[in-house]
DNA sequence: GTTGAAACAGAAGTGCT
DNA sequence: AGCACTTCTGTTTCAAC
């Protein structure tokens, strides 16, 4: 890990991935650093791609998408699926990964009609398994750095 | 869907998801409106929970975290295990879904010792399916308004 | 690391079309 | 609804400590 984040970028980086707007005065008064300070640290924060970038965060079913699905896609012998998963727009997560499943992703519906046809679309690349999200315990809960074992 | 939601807002809805911290002013000039006419249009998009708020999107393997996992959790009758979701600061995506598995999780791990570790606690609450992911086609796609099937 | 000042950029409020 | 203008707040950079 980066031996370079200490307590004060730890609880920074915190601050931000709660709310990225927050002033950097209103940061320090948090953490008991000076505006400047803070500013520089954020800074290099950034220049590390610790901070990869900034978001707003929009509610889907604001947007008219009632449901939330995680499709897992097995294709048969990696057939060309990135492309279509890039152009789709109610895909807004797909992760290759290891076993049967060769790729697991989040995928954005207005209505079933609506996921039927992602699926059908989908089904194209391989077979594909769906379970409809129910309850959203945590979403993109706020990153800390790793306990250390040894220390 | 929120029919107040025009062309206007949806591109800068897709601005801000791109880079929360871009200036109204910077809006404006992209969608061809003034700034006071942007800052007024995310004024009602925030209030209206359109947008749910901003996050800095921090790199996990920048803070250590080498393998990021989808673990499936198969619970027997309802076990309590959205407590330990929780409280476990590697779990940051967590979902109860349809289907036999009862949850589905992102979870992060510094190594395979680590996720291990995670894995065994998780199975105090039911059976476990892991795959770690290899790549990340897409993650956090910005999300667009559905296309209208019949207008 | 800190404070303080100056210059600049951005956000919010006002009045008008 | 929209824009132009002004004011206030926040950020950045600089100095000195």
């Amino acid at each position: 890990m980066n031996p370079k984040i200490d307590n004060f970028d730890q609880k920074i980086l915190s601050l931000l991935q709660q709310d990225a707007r927050m002033s950097h005065a209103e940061i320090g008064r948090q953490v008991h650093l000076s505006q400047p300070a803070v500013s520089e640290r954020i800074k290099r924060l950034e220049a590390a791609e610790v901070i990869r970038g900034y978001r707003a965060d929009v509610n889907p079913k604001a947007l008219g998408y009632q449901i939330t699905a995680m499709i897992r896609l097995s294709t048969q012998q990696g057939r060309p699926y990135a492309q279509y998963v890039a152009s789709c727009p109610e895909i807004i997560d797909c992760y290759t990964v290891t076993g049967e499943d060769g790729a697991v992703m989040r995928v954005l519906a207005t209505d079933v009609e609506h996921l039927q046809r992602i699926i059908n679309e989908l089904n194209a690349f391989g077979s594909t398994s769906t379970a409809i999200v129910l309850t959203t315990h945590v979403a993109g809960k706020t990153i800390t750095a790793p306990v250390q074992e040894g220390s």
